[in-house]
DNA sequence: ATAGGGTTAG
């Protein structure tokens, strides 16, 4: 079941919506422990709703529910705030509202549940239309419905994200008020945009509120803190912030260090970056994407191309592609250095992965190529470029042949073995379980941190032995 | 994958 509704989904991905019908209607005759079920028509609608097909969505649902047997087997679930949910998702808000309309027209004695108001405003907030979010509160009031949680939840974190955090603090009482209390949703928003405005003064005020309550602050509160003190450059406030989550045995993440390599990056103190790349490693933690990338540039930009090259060979190690952005740096580094070769090098391999270089960098290298009078590299690159943006996509000759129909099951069933064989978040080192003794290395980790912090912007930072121990 | 967040935008 699980393989059928991977496959459907595949295939939905790939816009390939005759072909996922056929696989669909084809399943409905077969084995009754393998029909499609709500879930399969949950994934239609969505994708759907995700190719920019709003009405081809709205089509699904209605014929879903004319189905008989629909009806009988889910009667506790609701299509329809699927639906309104899929369309909102993916931005067409004003097509789920006027949906809705038609629908409480046909039926007056109807009435939308707090979830599909929900929905609605969530809808609306995503796309920045105030006034509209405005309206459905008007049209819940009038209509009786109680905001709850989620409705406040909702609001503040659009507040938020729009970057109104006193309309969102002004929601915190009101909600209060009326007797619903703000969870970790709310507070998290709320801290996280007044970090983000640099006013860390008040967000420690709401961590003291939030710590009253019962459920205190989570990894996400502490972490909005965190980015808020290091893109405000106080290493030192940002540093006790860790401590403090620490005593409270909530470890910092990846991401909680993440913030500190941002600002070193951005400061360019590469060697206690470094420092701090290394002691990460000891204390087991799993790095990602971003550590590596911020830690290439900084290399890059010190001209230390063999550092950079080493960091990379360690990031492909820890599975990690070269992406388009890293391989950049590196080959323009190569170039400034006049390691012609090496950079070319780069260049044919990033082709040969798959990754189309920027076209800044074509240029750079074959206008200084044939200025020196390298001709044939030259040719080599531009023969290359021209190869690539070509697809190669394979005529209909044979659609709707029997044959056709087996290699889009195929595909499907490829696709979705890729699935399931693709790692799961816990497996990538975010939530994974760390022993005691990770306390400890992390707060030898902070203590380093707050040591090498509390220099001077101008003194020269220390430069230990290990740092260039990859 | 069934109402709200999580992640890092030069």
């Amino acid at each position: 079941m699980d393989v059928f509704n991977a496959m459907v989904d595949s295939l939905g991905k790939a816009r390939e919506f005759d072909s996922a019908w056929c696989v669909i209607l084809d399943q409905i005759k077969g084995d009754l422990n393998e029909r499609p079920n709500f879930d399969t028509y949950v994934i239609m609608i969505r994708r759907y709703a995700r190719a920019g097909l709003p009405f081809a969505a709205i089509r699904t649902y209605e014929y879903i529910c004319c189905l008989d047997s629909f009806h009988d087997s889910n009667a506790g679930k609701n299509l329809l705030e699927t639906l309104l949910d899929s369309l909102c998702k993916e931005k067409h808000v004003r097509i789920a509202s006027k949906y809705l309309d038609t629908i409480t027209e046909k039926d007056p004695s109807w009435l939308p549940s707090v979830r599909i108001y929900n929905i609605l405003l969530n809808g609306w907030l995503r796309i920045g239309k105030l006034k509209h979010a405005e309206r459905i509160r008007v049209q819940m009031k009038k209509a009786g419905v109680k905001a709850n949680v989620v409705t406040y939840g909702t609001l503040v974190e659009g507040f938020c994200q729009m970057s109104h955090p006193d309309n969102a603090i002004e929601l915190v009482n009101e909600m209060r008020a009326e007797g619903v209390e703000p969870n970790a949703i709310v507070y998290n928003s709320i801290i996280d945009a007044l970090g983000e405005a640099g006013r860390l003064k008040e967000a420690m005020g709401m961590l003291e509120r939030f710590s009253i309550l019962e459920m205190g602050p989570t990894l996400s509160t502490y972490n909005s803190l965190v980015k808020g003190f290091c893109k405000a450059g106080d290493l030192v406030e940002a540093s006790k912030i860790v401590k403090m989550m620490m005593s409270v045995k909530c470890l910092p993440s990846t991401t909680t260090y993440g913030y500190f390599l941002k600002y070193l990056s951005k400061v360019g103190k590469t060697e206690v970056a470094l420092d701090l790349y290394n002691q990460m490693i000891k204390s087991g933690y799993e790095q990602d994407r971003f550590t590596y990338h911020l830690l290439v540039k900084m290399l890059c930009r010190d001209e230390r191309v063999d550092l950079a090259t080493k960091m990379i060979k360690e990031m492909r190690g820890r599975g990690f592609d070269l992406d388009l952005a890293t391989s950049t740096m590196l080959i323009h580094l190569l170039w400034k250095l006049q390691r012609y070769d090496e950079a070319v090098f780069e260049f044919v391999d990033m082709l040969r992965r798959g990754i189309v270089p920027q076209h800044l960098t074509y240029q750079r290298m074959t206008e200084d190529l044939e200025r020196r009078g390298m001709f044939k590299t030259a040719h080599k690159l531009h023969d290359l470029m021209a190869s690539v943006p070509r697809s190669t996509k394979v005529p209909n000759t044979y659609k709707g042949s029997q044959e056709w129909k087996m290699s889009i099951i195929k595909r499907a069933e490829s696709m979705s073995q890729i699935l399931k064989t693709r790692k799961t978040p816990s497996e990538l080192g975010q939530n994974r379980y760390q022993p005691e003794s990770a306390v400890l290395s992390a707060q030898r980790l902070i203590d380093h941190i707050q040591r090498k912090a509390s220099f001077k912007e101008n003194n020269i930072i220390h430069h230990t032995p290990n740092s260039n121990n990859l």
